[in-house]
DNA sequence: AGGAAGACCTGTATGC
DNA sequence: TGCATACAGGTCTTCC
């Protein structure tokens, strides 16, 4: 399920129920996801107070009063369920309990978080609050796409004389961290960039085109994202799904939608993953 | 060393 | 209905 955009707004959800209150009891119903559970997780997250959600690429971290930090990543199909609490105009009493449900967090108040995930391909992890940047899976990441790091001075240098495909580079978590299948395909069909095409081989000009439609991209779905938390689509207390329109991921044989292009969008597939584009717009 | 497969899992849609 | 196959929004590990 989640890049960046969708992520950030599994953060703002849960940033209300979360923040400042303590986790009166932690139910941990499985060893771990992709990898084993930290040590005793349960009993280190019973009892802590959440001082703050921040999220870093992909991951969400929270920081706890304990001076540990719990990392969530929800992998390809992880879920958070809030239930329990009064958000908005919304109270969602307790769901019975679903195939999934690995970990439940009960909050003083009433709140209940649960994470869910079918294919297990997320991770939770705690860390000692302040030693992130030295966490194995935060470690290598490469910039913020919505932070100043990430620049058209540094993608031009950062993808010079690299001989894999523009697609392959921009999902590289090393070049910029966060983005996905989906939100590379949307941007490159906004530069109007063939995904097939060799990052080192396409203009510095091009190449720089793509920071401002990578952050647009990214801030459109945030967007969404943010009104989805407000309508009634969370009115079931998930969070992170939200409807958004995309204007070539998975229309493959569907018209381009670039005005007078009579494109069909086509899709290949590229190191396993499916890539969507339009043959006529993207060069 | 860079780049491409393989691996990890379950669920869903599709075709025969 | 049953069965086989393909595919899914991620990313670490292995292989060439």
């Amino acid at each position: 399920m989640p890049e960046l955009p969708e992520v950030e707004t599994v953060r703002r959800g849960l940033e209300p129920v979360m923040t400042g209150k303590r986790i009166l009891n932690a139910d941990v119903r499985r060893e771990g996801l992709r990898w084993p559970f930290p040590e005793r997780m349960a009993e280190r997250l019973t009892g802590a107070r959440v001082l703050g959600l921040r999220r870093r690429s992909k991951y969400i971290l929270g920081d706890l009063d304990t001076g540990e930090t719990v990392l969530l990543h929800l992998g390809m199909s992880g879920r958070v369920l809030i239930s329990g609490a009064q958000i908005g105009e919304f109270h969602h009493a307790h769901p019975a309990p679903e195939k999934h449900d690995h970990v439940v967090l009960d909050f003083e108040g009433g709140a209940r978080v649960t994470l869910n995930d079918p294919r297990r391909f997320g991770a939770m992890d705690l860390f000692t609050t302040g030693t992130g940047e030295l966490h194995p899976l935060i470690a290598a990441l490469g910039p913020e796409p919505l932070g100043n790091a990430f620049n058209e001075e540094y993608l031009v240098a950062r993808l010079k004389g690299r001989n894999t495909p523009i697609k392959s580079a921009l999902l590289d978590q090393r070049v910029v961290a966060g983005l996905g299948n989906i939100y590379v395909c949307e941007a490159l069909y906004r530069a109007r960039i063939h995904p097939a095409r060799k990052a080192g081989r396409i203009s510095s000009a091009r190449i720089a085109s793509l920071v401002p439609i990578i952050r647009d991209v990214l801030n459109e779905a945030i967007a969404a994202g943010g009104s989805s938390l407000r309508d009634y689509r969370q009115a079931d207390g998930e969070l992170g799904y939200f409807q958004h329109t995309f204007r070539v991921y998975d229309r493959e044989g569907h018209p381009c939608k670039t005005p007078e292009c009579q494109g069909k969008i086509a899709r290949i597939v590229q190191s396993g993953r499916s890539s969507f584009y339009c043959p006529r717009c993207q060069r």
